[in-house]
DNA sequence: AACCTGGACAACCGCCACACC
DNA sequence: GGGTGTGGCGGTTGTCCAGGT
């Protein structure tokens, strides 16, 4: 059973807008404004437009202060460093540059700044962080990072001269001891492939949020991508169709504190209806504590620690877990 | 000159969350 | 509390145009 269309589709007109209608909407927008409903201001207006046909049309361009035109440097770095940490959250990235529309920094991605950076990076890990589903506000905020902190990975290539904004690539070089910060990412070194269910991988992600550890494995040429996540549900799919999922809690003692990796309660810096909760955001940043593993606590916690989705441990393979604690204790985990 | 291709932009579609009754 | 209407969002498609062959 389909909902009832919003319009009568058989009766309204479609494609583009004629300059009379933009100056019929306009007008009738100035002196009456929308009257608090978009599907009835069609009729009202005398055009045979759906109201979403004209809600869309007045946001997107005839709306006063439309920017229109080329994007500076500066709007480039702050839709990507949005785009590294939010994903395609165009509205939200839209909120962050006056003048701009959600639509025009969509198609501006599209068109433009996806090449650019593809073509920056070879083809590389450039991919948003995995889109969380629809949040209700209420029950699951999603982590969303301080947008300047982190950078695509490929940021310095890709804006020359802006590598300030990497002050946090640094390699870890402690023996057997690794501090992994919260809220960061990190990429293994991709010197070393290793073995997963009977795929090689290049390229693996670990990525720490206060008492969450997520481990993303990817290969390149549209292999498997698989990852591991604790805490909420994670889930990436690849281009050929195989998809790997792993999610649930773990938690124990390490170094003496306890570790619950329960993610519910732990989503800080926060957005709530486009606006940036920056209490919660200073809430994060002091909570900031380090989360210290070694080499038998890494192998730990992904060999035994899950409880995924199938109830398995997130690396069924005891080699791969070994290689990926031998790497992190080792320091060769780069931060992103 | 005709056709093809790719880029840029505008617009549509379907889904979801929320407000209201 | 449930049903319904609406607004908002993101993905996708359509259209136009410029440049290349």
């Amino acid at each position: 059973m389909g909902r009832a269309p919003c319009c009568d589709k058989n009766n309204v007109k479609k494609g583009p807008w004629s300059p009379e209608e933009d100056a019929r909407l306009k007008e009738f927008m100035d002196k009456h404004g929308t009257g608090g409903n978009w599907i009835a201001l069609p009729q009202k207006a005398g055009l045979r437009r759906c109201g979403k046909s004209c809600r869309l049309r007045w946001l997107n361009y005839l709306r006063p202060n439309i920017k229109h035109g080329e994007f500076t440097e500066h709007e480039d770095r702050v839709i990507c460093s949005m785009y590294a940490s939010i994903g395609s959250r165009w509205s939200i990235i839209a909120s962050q540059l006056p003048g701009r529309t959600d639509n025009d920094i969509k198609n501006y991605w599209n068109t433009k700044l996806k090449k650019k950076l593809m073509g920056s990076t070879g083809g590389g890990a450039g991919g948003p962080p995995p889109r969380a589903p629809r949040q209700n506000h209420q029950q699951h905020r999603p982590v969303l990072l301080p947008y300047s902190s982190s950078p695509h990975p490929n940021y310095n290539n890709f804006f020359p001269g802006s590598g300030a904004l990497l002050q946090h690539q640094s390699e870890l070089n402690i023996p057997h001891t690794l501090t992994l910060e919260p809220q960061q990412d990190y990429m293994l070194n991709s010197s070393n492939s290793m073995t997963h269910n009977g795929s090689t991988s290049h390229l693996l992600h670990v990525t720490t949020t206060h008492r969450q550890l997520q481990v993303k494995e990817e290969c390149g040429g549209g292999g498997n991508m698989i990852a591991f996540g604790c805490g909420d549900q994670q889930s990436c799919s690849s281009s050929d169709g195989t998809t790997a999922q792993y999610g649930g809690q773990f938690g124990g003692r390490h170094h003496g504190r306890e570790l619950s990796f329960d993610h519910n309660g732990y989503s800080y810096g926060a957005y709530n209806n486009g606006a940036v909760e920056q209490d919660q955001q200073k809430l994060f940043q002091q909570q900031q504590a380090q989360l210290d593993y070694g080499y038998e606590e890494i192998k730990q916690l992904l060999m035994t620690a899950g409880t995924g989705a199938d109830g398995g441990s997130l690396i069924h393979d005891p080699a791969a877990a070994e290689l990926i604690a031998s790497h992190a204790a080792a320091g060769k985990l780069t931060m992103m």
